[in-house]
RNA sequence: GCCUCGGUGGUGGAAUUGGUAGACACGCAGGACUUAAAAUCCUGUUCGCCGAAAAAGCGAGUGCGGGUUCGAUUCCCGCCCGAGGCACCA
């Protein structure tokens, strides 16, 4: 009998599905475990091998969990609503909703085939009614809340609304609008309006006026990487920025928050410090330094400028703003104005890719001046675009001697530059040390710069002139999209004011449409639909959410996904708590991931669920990497030139697919018939082979590299599929896909096949007991499987399990108490065939619930070891002793072993170093 | 520039706390079975030296140069290279 996978894995499979193996239930005396992937976007392209490298390791995970005694939650869905899909209506006339549920068939096709564990009955799609109507109703618990900033915690509006009627917003200083402060009678006479734009400054969803990359010809807002040198990626339009009504989440006021609980969470440091970069803590203070306007309007007197290094307020040159700030105007003199303003417009012509990018110095002096608090100087006020608007008051202080990017500045601007740092400072860069004593420094001179610090802000702030403060760099996160194929917000706006539907009047359906062409002044194309527009004597927010809207609260949901009256019990998420796994690409480092833990706080404040991290630990996968083929055509010609010998040619290089290589070497038939373009194809062979070049990269159709799971599956099986991803390496690491490398698992499973099944023979297992040395090498076996299981390290678990079946063999054990239990260990890696063997030998039930077997200890225990006898740190040879050897047996022993005498040359040895169960070193004299 | 991760045979990788470097595989070479192929099995496979060969031995060896140690892929210092992320972030 031979292994026969094909038909083994699809009688399981209908098996399972017919039982209900892997339906999980909220309601079980086991204790729980929440095992998640990060959901996939359903591309058009299906999935390639890359793909489920995380989702069978989550799987394997799973099932050992299952085997353990846990309640194990392993869902999977579909992050459903996106741009691909409303690009590809466009231009095919596809409603995104057909394409996307013809994509999710194709993706759960391929999914079902590799034999994951998930129980689908908790699906979910983002894009699904059923769905958005509690991504809308979040929406709308965000828009009622705020940061009570005293009790670090969300509350509502309402509580909000009653403390300023009580004492105005004296102890809630609002985070929208800096300067706004008022008194409780003056609340009380505010306008209706008045008063919701106030609170909007407040919400922790919110309107206001943002920037976006505007593109008149394709009458449609650009992500910033559709944007290529001022203009379109697609047609090479001109690209402008434009203001535009936008929603946003606060999540800067959770910054302290996001911050602290990376110290409660299992992330890799890598993954911490991405986060805690991207929210970007930095401690120092705002100063305000008075205008020296000669010429210009009194309205301002002055400029505040964000910095981190007070101490070097001596060392001041002169000052940068962004091109955006708003003094630009006030402060620019009449000499100025016609290079300020080309400047400005030279500054406006790059985008800001470009601005980001390039090291180029430029800047403008505006004319004015600003007075140095401490010393009678006057300091020039400069204009540049390496100064950013959006980062801490968008000007700063210049200390040349001090900042490598003002030295440079100065530098090409011929500024003279003070030195306050002595022999720091040589003149030909800028030291930004805090060691140095400070010189030229007024009031601080003699200090060491870490510690002056303080002083100087003390100064500062007691005479009022600064204060201390604590910048964020992250900034609010933009929460509308003028876009079709997202969640429409549940707001209709009336007579300017958002007003929030109830929850009963939830979901808001997106409108089917056909044509999705964007609507007027740069609204979405639901703005095309005016009749569905209006409602209730009112106009919808027409434009929809974002990507990740459906995608920060998900893994709720499965918690219970069928759910009609809430988005989640707190039942639910109680018993499921937090997902204990949490498997995912590195991509979604600050994105998704900052996310969906805002809202989890948010959440958690508001009372709904009882955790506020949502993923207790996270593992990120690598990705699997094509490794592309490549042939080379002389220039201009239908020639094509081996790899070795292409550096004699000026050629032109090309993939191929790799289907048509077996190695490096081309079937150079099937390359002629690819295209006909290369119908007529000519080689220069190296001994009549054609040698590809190779290239690790993306997987990806333009580079002909794509690997598809299912063609794997058909050739191998899933069980081996899924064990060759596992033994490819490290979960964590990237790392290339090589077919040919699967043929070793694959002959492995049929080795474990052998174990049970003989071709002339038939059935080999029987009811003989197994030897000592069998129990020895499967306990072996099993113990590394559960230790490297446990710690991710599947890689060497698989050769574990190929060590484990190659030592059974070689000990010709075929009994079958212990080959039920070798199943049990390896169903969470191969369940089919570990399944069907399981039946063939007449044990009841699942092997998915069977119980893991307890190593016996009693079989490892090893009597003596074979000790390396190294000479000055080199082994030179072996010697086996009893395990309790003392130092005096071993040296009396390795004093006697004729290799270690030869060494010794009759000396006596400086030094016998044993350790005991590891080696033993013999230190010559 | 900054942050993070990495660099080990022809290839993927192993070595969990400083203790036999190269597990387990792929590939390759040779052999067995076969008319042949597939499948399967066996042997070898870090490099160099010595040898007809085998055995044994010697030397080198985990990106490079130092250091600590009886002993370093592992720890420390200084470099080089690669991947990913962030970025005129004050």
């Amino acid at each position: 009998m031979e292994y026969a996978f094909r038909n083994i894995e699809r009688k399981w499979q209908e098996n399972w599905k017919a039982s209900n193996a892997y339906k999980v239930s909220n309601d079980s005396t086991k204790p729980k475990y929440y095992v998640l992937d990060m959901f996939p976007y359903p591309s058009g392209a299906g999935l390639h091998v890359g793909h489920p490298l995380g989702y069978i390791a989550s799987d394997v995970f799973s099932r050992y969990k299952r085997l353990k005694g846990f309640n194990v939650l392993h869902p999977m869905g579909y992050d459903s609503f996106g741009l691909p899909a409303e690009q590809y209506a466009i231009e095919h006339g596809i409603p995104p909703a057909v394409s996307t549920d013809q994509n999710i068939a194709t993706f759960r096709s391929q999914l079902d085939k590799i034999g994951f564990c998930y129980d689908w009955e908790r699906e979910v799609r983002t894009s699904d009614k059923e769905y958005y109507k509690w991504t809308q109703w979040i929406f709308l618990q965000l828009f009622d809340s705020w940061m009570d900033r005293r009790q670090q915690k969300a509350r509502r509006i309402s509580e909000l609304m009653a403390s300023f009627e009580s004492e105005g917003n004296a102890s809630h200083p609002c985070p929208g609008e800096k300067n706004l402060s008022f008194t409780a009678s003056a609340w009380l006479a505010f306008s209706e309006k008045r008063k919701a734009e106030i609170l909007m400054h407040y919400r922790l969803a919110f309107c206001g006026i943002g920037e976006v990359n505007w593109c008149e010809a394709l009458g449609t807002v650009l992500a910033n990487d559709e944007v290529i040198n001022g203009v379109s990626e697609r047609g090479g339009h001109p690209v402008v920025k434009k203001k535009l009504r936008q929603w946003y989440l606060r999540i800067t006021e959770y910054a302290e928050r996001l911050l602290a609980g990376l110290q409660t969470v299992d992330f890799s440091e890598s993954m911490k410090d991405m986060q805690s970069n991207w929210i970007g803590k930095s401690f120092g203070a705002e100063i305000d330094f008075e205008l020296d306007l000669a010429q210009a309007s009194a309205e301002v007197s002055k400029l505040k400028v964000y910095t981190t290094r007070p101490d070097t307020i001596f060392g001041i040159d002169f000052m940068v703003i962004a091109p955006e700030h708003e003094l630009v105007a006030s402060i620019t003199t009449a000499e100025q104005a016609a290079a300020v303003n080309s400047y400005i417009e030279y500054v406006n012509s790059r985008s800001e890719r470009e601005r980001m990018a390039e090291k180029k110095i430029t800047g403008v002096f505006s004319g004015s001046y600003c007075k140095h608090p401490f010393e009678d100087r006057k300091i020039p006020v400069w204009i540049s675009e390496y100064v950013l608007a959006g980062y801490g008051t968008g000007a700063i202080m210049a200390v040349p001697c001090g900042d490598e990017r003002d030295f440079k500045f100065a530098n090409h601007f011929n500024i003279p530059i003070t030195n306050i740092i002595g022999s720091f400072y040589d003149g030909t860069e800028a030291n930004p040390t805090k060691e140095a004593k400070l010189e030229n420094s007024g009031f601080l001179n003699g200090l060491l710069m870490s510690d002056a610090i303080a002083v100087a802000l003390d100064k500062l702030e007691a005479l009022g002139i600064g204060k201390r403060h604590t910048n964020y760099k992250m900034r609010d996160a933009a929460f509308s999209r003028q876009r079709y194929w997202g969640e429409p917000f549940p707001i209709v706006w009336k007579a300017e004011v958002a007003a929030p539907l109830s929850s009963s009047e939830l979901p808001v359906v997106l409108p089917p449409m056909t044509d999705l062409r964007p609507g007027p002044d740069a609204q979405g194309p639901l703005a095309n639909l005016p009749e569905w527009a209006a409602f209730e004597g009112g106009t919808r927010e027409v434009n929809t959410m974002p990507g990740y809207a459906g995608s920060s609260w998900y893994f709720l949901r499965y918690m219970d996904p069928k759910n009609t009256d809430a988005f989640c019990s707190r039942e639910a998420s109680d018993y499921w708590g937090q997902v204990d796994l949490y498997i995912g690409g590195t991509e979604h480092a600050v994105g998704h991931l900052l996310y969906s833990r805002m809202w989890t706080k948010a959440l958690f404040d508001l009372g709904y669920i009882g955790f506020d991290e949502p993923f207790k630990r996270l593992v990120n996968q690598g990705k699997i990497g094509g490794d592309s083929r490549l042939v080379y055509r002389i220039r201009g010609t239908k020639k094509f030139v081996s790899a070795g010998l292409k550096d004699q040619h000026e050629t032109d290089e090309l993939h191929v697919d790799v289907s048509m290589v077996d190695g490096l070497d081309l079937d150079m038939e099937a390359f002629k018939q690819w295209k006909p373009d290369f119908a007529e194809a000519t080689f220069i062979t190296e001994d009549g082979v054609y040698k590809c070049g190779s290239r690790l990269e993306k997987m990806s159709k333009r580079y002909f590299n794509v690997v598809n799971p299912d063609d794997i599956v058909e050739r191998y099986g899933a069980d081996t599929f899924r064990m060759y991803e596992m033994f490819l390496g490290p979960v964590e690491q990237d790392k290339p896909w090589d077919t040919k490398g699967i043929e070793g698992v694959h002959r492995f499973m049929k080795k474990l096949w052998r174990l049970f099944f003989d071709v002339e023979k038939g059935a080999v297992f029987n009811d003989i007991p197994a030897s000592d040395a069998a129990w020895k090498a499967f306990y072996k076996m099993v113990k590394k499987v559960e230790e490297d299981t446990a710690r991710f390290s599947f890689n060497t678990a698989v050769s574990s399990f190929m060590i484990g079946v190659n030592d059974l063999t070689d000990l010709h054990c075929h009994s079958k108490d212990l080959l039920a239990q070798f199943l049990v260990v390896l169903a969470p890696y191969a369940p089919h065939i570990a399944e069907e063997l399981w039946a063939v030998l007449g044990q009841s039930g699942s092997v998915l619930d069977a119980s893991y077997p307890a190593v016996e200890e009693k079989y490892l225990v090893e009597t003596s070891k074979e000790y390396p006898v190294a000479i000055n740190g080199k082994t030179r040879t072996t010697l086996n002793l009893d395990i309790n050897a003392t130092q005096a047996d071993v040296e009396a022993l390795v004093l006697v072993d004729p290799i270690v005498m030869k060494w010794l040359e009759g000396k006596p040895p400086k030094k016998i170093i044993y350790v005991k169960n590891k080696m033993i070193n013999v230190v010559l004299g």
